[in-house]
DNA sequence: ATTTAAATTTAGACATGTCTAAAAATATAT
DNA sequence: ATATATTTTTAGACATGTCTAAATTTAAAT
């Protein structure tokens, strides 16, 4: 049985290695759990012991399979609770996450699995982000469309662009339109197929040659 | 802000202080916590500093009207969680004690409000044990009915006799009808007024002069 | 190739919440 | 009323998770 801080570093673990897929480094794990490199070392030595992760000296670490799997099902409960906080009690998006940050070191298999099959069993977070099955799996990503053929009032995240031309992805931070981001289309028209999509609160006008180079992927 | 282990105890106390009403002993709150007196004595100290309980060396504590609120607002949420994992969850009576206790401890307060509204604002939990609303107050304890005009298929809960002959309480505890206890009424035989309870997963029938002596109380 | 800078680890400390064992206070019994 | 038993507190210890400050290792720069 892990403690809080535990889970959390494993959560955190996997989250940077996500990001950068090499050895995760002590300073980068200290900053985003708000806590000092010390801290961390001593932290990294314990869950080494009991086999979460594997860590050498001035290196890094990285999961052991235990260590992933038991990062994924923290991220499954994390998101099953956004879920739950957005579709049942109507909180709004922004205000989930820290509550799900507590509700997700809740200790009970058949409460994560209650819970899903409650929901629906959904494959998406309410920011677009996959949920594992409770096997680790993650929902396949399939789906992949151009934005210049996805659907009226349909909720989409952006998954790439088609090619990786600076000038363009420049363009695309300027207006916000960022990987990950999860929006939705809120008009075409047809005259020349330009579109308005809806990220949060703010609209963004987007021209058909722009929305053939990217491609999204619907979410649940 | 509280810890878990500090919740822990002003529900303990609570809970004490709801059995005997006089001062809560030292020793009484390390078995129902499963700790030890030392222990205890320690989280008085501190809990006293902070102004939740008095408390007097030798002499006990109780909650000062902060600990008090605070407890009720602790017993508030685990209820409502009860209510949430049965109603909602499919979970069984017996197993969602143990998940409550968890999820009592999640600090928000928008969480609590909007999962009472969710689930309908009800006034009385799995067991039968009333929950108090967001002012710490308890629902009034109206409509105590006799067991002999209660109506069949509705739940109840046993909330005293009429008279308090120890041959009948002695027939009530060895049928496992004890107060507090919560039922449903499967079947009345009109031919004699004779009605079938359900606790639980067992039956028990009991005669018209049984069920005038007994008065109940329907639950939400 | 050395020096300098950055990252990481160690050593020692502290707060929390717990424990055991001994001391002190209170309650019980004769 | 005094001895005995019970309850409660104190003193000192330990595990967890954190910190600061110093030492060490690795990376970068000239």
């Amino acid at each position: 049985m892990l403690t809080q801080s535990e889970e959390n570093y494993l959560k955190a673990i996997y989250a940077l290695n996500f990001e950068s897929s090499s050895l995760v480094a002590t300073n980068d794990l200290a900053s985003k759990l708000n806590t000092k490199a010390s801290s961390v070392t001593d932290m990294l030595k314990k869950l080494a012991d009991k086999n979460y992760l594997s860590y050498q000296k001035y290196q890094g670490c990285s999961l052991t399979p235990l260590g992933l799997s038991t990062a994924i099902a923290i991220v499954r409960k994390h998101r099953l609770w956004e879920v739950f906080l957005v579709e049942k009690l109507n909180f709004g998006w922004e205000d989930v996450h820290v509550i799900a940050e507590q509700l997700e070191h809740i200790q009970s298999n058949a409460l994560v699995d209650k819970l899903a099959d409650f929901l629906g069993n959904p494959q998406y977070d309410p920011h677009g982000d996959p949920i594992p099955n409770s096997n680790g799996v993650f929902p396949k990503v399939n789906e992949f469309v151009l934005l210049s053929e996805a659907e009226v009032n349909k909720e989409y995240q952006i998954m790439g662009v088609k090619d990786g031309d600076p000038v363009f992805l420049k363009y695309l931070s300027t207006i916000n339109f960022a990987l990950g981001t999860t929006f939705k289309i809120t008009t075409i028209y047809e005259f020349d197929n330009s579109i308005i999509v809806t990220i949060k609160n703010s609209q963004i006008q987007l021209s058909d040659q722009v929305a053939r180079r990217i491609t999204v992927q619907s979410v649940s």
